[in-house]
DNA sequence: TTCAAACTGTTCAAAAGTGAACTGTTTAAA
DNA sequence: TTTAAACAGTTCACTTTTGAACAGTTTGAA
């Protein structure tokens, strides 16, 4: 059985478990984003973007927490250096429909395939995991963020 | 067997897995540091000096990668408020020796017990896990993150 | 000793991020 | 219709964060 008193110290635990990682996440992100000439921000659109090719800025504002200044300025960034297209959808002339180019695909792929980027770092960061652990991991990220998800959309 | 490309897409959805929690996480500390007058860096520092009770400015900026100006600046923002102790150590006068008040203490508590707080959404956010995935996740974080403190180390 | 290099933290100008007010569009109630 | 409210995105002034130059301290080679 588990009390209250012990929740709050595996939900501490499990906190700092994140942010141990999260850190170094954020700081490898940084690095190559910066390097490649983008703002977090910017490279956080080109990511969530690239999933399904084209989106609506509204929806990249959803799935990203992004405030909307900051997504403005970054899309808006991103279109001068031809890695985004933006048009307005003619559905509804008040969203912005967004795709990535040809050079934004090829500007992501370079950026993942770069040494010392932070997806190499990542794949040798698993390299002890087992096949098992990678899968069981994954499933209980997914347990998690479906229920912050669930809350996040409360508070806006 | 796994190839390279194979890896890489592990390595893609690993990354995507943590930065759906992250966004949240980030989020949610934002909301809390905010509401209690602080900055997220401010709130990153005390997180770190509550588990020793004292460190040095050098050692928690290894800890955080928190980029010395930003640090100087938090740090000098919590002993205005009360809630650190500063001081220059006097076997090395370059370093800071911090430590937490009183006060200090008491106001990172009642952040913690905070109903909307980000320790209350993780502890129900982990209700369905079981006793086994939560240690199986916290041991898999514990190996990424060694590999990733190992490898942080090199670029500074 | 002396002094140059390395170090720890601070300062400050510049860059990045953001809230609030705004523009134009859509919706739907009157 | 008309029009007020809701909505999507932009703008801009303000805040926060940060790189680079700096001040003071320590180290260790000469």
């Amino acid at each position: 059985m588990v009390n209250e008193s012990e929740k709050l110290i595996r939900s501490t635990q499990l906190l700092r478990s994140f942010w141990s990682i999260q850190k170094n996440i954020v700081r490898f992100v940084q690095k190559t984003a910066v390097e490649n000439g983008l703002s977090v921000p910017q490279y956080t659109v080109l990511m969530t973007i690239i999933l399904q090719k084209e989106m609506t800025q509204k929806q990249v504002g959803e799935q990203t927490f992004l405030p909307k200044s900051t997504l403005s300025q970054a899309v808006d960034g991103l279109v001068r250096l031809g890695l985004l297209n933006r048009q307005q959808l003619e559905s509804n002339r008040r969203e912005m429909q967004l795709s990535i180019t040809e050079k934004g695909e090829a500007f992501l792929k370079k950026m993942h395939l770069q040494d010392g980027g932070i997806h190499h770092l990542f794949q040798s960061a698993m390299e002890p995991l087992t096949d098992k652990q990678y899968e069981d991991l994954l499933e209980s990220h997914l347990i998690l963020s479906t229920y912050l998800e669930s809350q996040a959309r409360e508070g806006m």
